[in-house]
DNA sequence: ATTTTGCACTCTTCCCGTTAGAGTGCTAAA
DNA sequence: TTTAGCACTCTAACGGGAAGAGTGCAAAAT
């Protein structure tokens, strides 16, 4: 008996039935069943035919029926196979690229920026949307500023290339005037403009050790303000979570327990930065799905991710998580494009 | 026959046994029968005399039973009576004190505490909990200053009497010296340090219209400047929000959709600010039973709120929200003493 | 007058058993 | 290679009981 060439090679029909079970099932969440396929389909094709070629497909793994006598479902393979080969990705419309792009303009500080990017993706696409925060490791200082407050204090003042400001207020042991402040800003500036944050950590570490001996204590005073303001503001390594509650109700997730541990897991942030993280260097749309992702809680969850970048350095990631019978024709240009427009925006800014 | 001689006045055996109504119902979340709470209570009395009791509690509308043949449960207006008359809140322990204490000391900025704070008030109580950012017109200016960046870029720093720092890059018409900054700085620092920003709003716009004639364009875009920073700054009614899973399982609460709704309530923000808002004058502990909050979606909600101040202002409110049937004696002063601990954390800083 | 006992009654929950419907797999025919 | 036919399986939905918990009421006991 003739066996099939290659395992690989399937017949465009069976590829062609295999993309309508998918579609099926994304659309309404039943089992899809030989009968109705082959009712809706409109083909010459009796059930019987469907049953032979969703047997075939079952015995390669992209199928699985919950049980005997219901239809069946895509596996995390079958997936896979269908998002790689059988996806034709459709563009967006232009009114909905220009109420993003509206929408991004009209907001000014950084945090809120990912803020109301990650709820605009949420909104669109109906699914739990993550925004990475820019690492800060990445934008590289502009400038120092020391301002000198009431009872030994003083304001220092980072600001970043990207327009970033940071600020902490730090107590110092004596009184430092004016004119010494501006000479430890000028020596900063001097010394780390240009540079990112960790080298000028590293930097500085150096710096002190070579000065240990050395008398001047307002240049040893400066360097350790700026450590300490360093240190206290790595925010990096955060995101923006918005729209989760478009995952409650999503048909078939009626266990409340399964929720619940996936919200922890939202808020937790570790796993999803991990997540997140691997798609850091790859260009382009970056899917999990199911079990892929290696994260128990996410077994019936997708995640799609784009990393975004601003003047050819990659500054972070974004990214959607849903169901796994999500619409990624859908899903997947947004995803893109808000990654692109978020990328924009934070060049024009 | 005689009527009992005031409907207010219950007689003390009602009291207790209502009492232990209640505290059943909030151990277990079960409606509590006749048989079950007289064996459990070990006193001499027989189920049918309970009956009898539970019937009179149930006609002055304290209890009520969700059919024919369960047990009772307490109405809102039952554990309004519970609360505000049969509650003896204990004191805490003193390691969760230390705890707490601890935790919060550990904190630099003001955001971070107050995420911390919620992180643990819920923590604690296990149960969803809200923290109002303080507003910031209750604190005043302390002092401005102007750092001149590349591009006809400056910015604007704020220094508040509580040692937050505002800040905002504004973008000028025309390059500003060095000394022209300075000197619009003292100026804005001369008229403004001491006043909070809602009066300093209201300042400016009369500066303004006063200067409309005059020559010294300084002044005026220092004003304009400074103006544009607070404008873009009032990050006012805002709160911050932490464990909200804790309320997915609680017993009963197995509706998902209803659950969705209470988060996104809780995402929307204008209902719990709105909320919160009515306790912000009220010293002490408030307390919104069921309906009372009058917001349909808190019907099976308490919500447990306390202001917090610092230096005799009050900053704003903080709380918990959970099932009604929370634990009263313990939530209740939990909540207090970390409003008391955020207001002199804030006082520390 | 108050408390208790006894009893009938009412609900809910749980456990079947049955049935209808959807879907499968297999065999034999086209 | 496809289709028709058919037996089989599994779920979901419905409908009894039966058990258990709790009530309310009337009559007896304290």
């Amino acid at each position: 008996m003739p066996r099939p060439k290659k395992s690989q090679e399937l017949p465009e029909r069976s590829l062609f039935l295999f993309k309508s079970i998918v579609d099926h099932f994304i659309n309404d969440g039943q089992p899809v069943g030989s009968r109705t396929l082959a009712r809706d389909l409109g083909l010459d094709l009796s059930a019987a035919t469907i049953r032979n070629v969703m047997s075939d497909l079952e015995d390669l793994g992209l199928l699985h029926s919950p049980h005997t006598s219901a239809g069946r479902i895509p596996t995390a393979r079958g997936y896979r196979l269908f998002v790689d080969t059988l996806l034709r990705v459709g563009d967006l419309g232009d009114e909905e690229i220009q109420r993003m792009a509206e929408e991004m303009d009209a907001v000014n500080n950084m945090q809120n920026l990912m803020q109301r990017t990650s709820s605009m993706l949420s909104d669109i696409t109906h699914l739990a949307s993550v925004v990475m925060l820019p690492r800060i490791e990445q934008s590289t200082l502009n400038q120092v500023e020391f301002v000198s407050l009431s009872d030994n204090r003083i304001l220092v003042i980072f600001v970043m290339s990207d327009n970033e400001v940071q600020n902490r207020i730090i107590h110092t042991a004596r009184k430092f005037s004016a004119s010494e402040l501006e000479q430890a800003a000028n020596y900063l500036n001097k010394m780390f403009t240009g540079k990112d944050l960790n080298d000028i950590r590293k930097d500085m570490l150096a710096e002190l050790e070579s000065m240990k001996e050395n008398v001047n204590r307002l240049m040893q005073a400066a360097i350790e303000m700026a450590q300490q303001a360093i240190n206290t503001n790595s925010q990096d390594g955060d995101y923006v979570l918005a729209g989760e509650t478009n995952l409650m109700g999503v048909s078939g997730w009626d266990d409340i327990e399964r929720l619940k541990r996936l919200f922890d897991t939202f808020n937790q942030k570790r796993d999803i930065l991990h997540l997140l993280e691997q798609s850091i260097n790859a260009k382009g749309v970056q899917i999990f799905i199911g079990e892929e992702s290696g994260y128990e809680v996410l077994d019936d969850c997708s995640v799609v991710t784009s990393a975004y970048e601003s003047e050819g350095q990659i500054l972070g990631v974004l990214g959607v998580i849903g169901p796994t019978r999500m619409d990624y024709e859908r899903v997947i240009p947004i995803v893109e494009l808000t990654a692109k427009m978020l990328g924009s925006a934070l060049n024009s800014r």
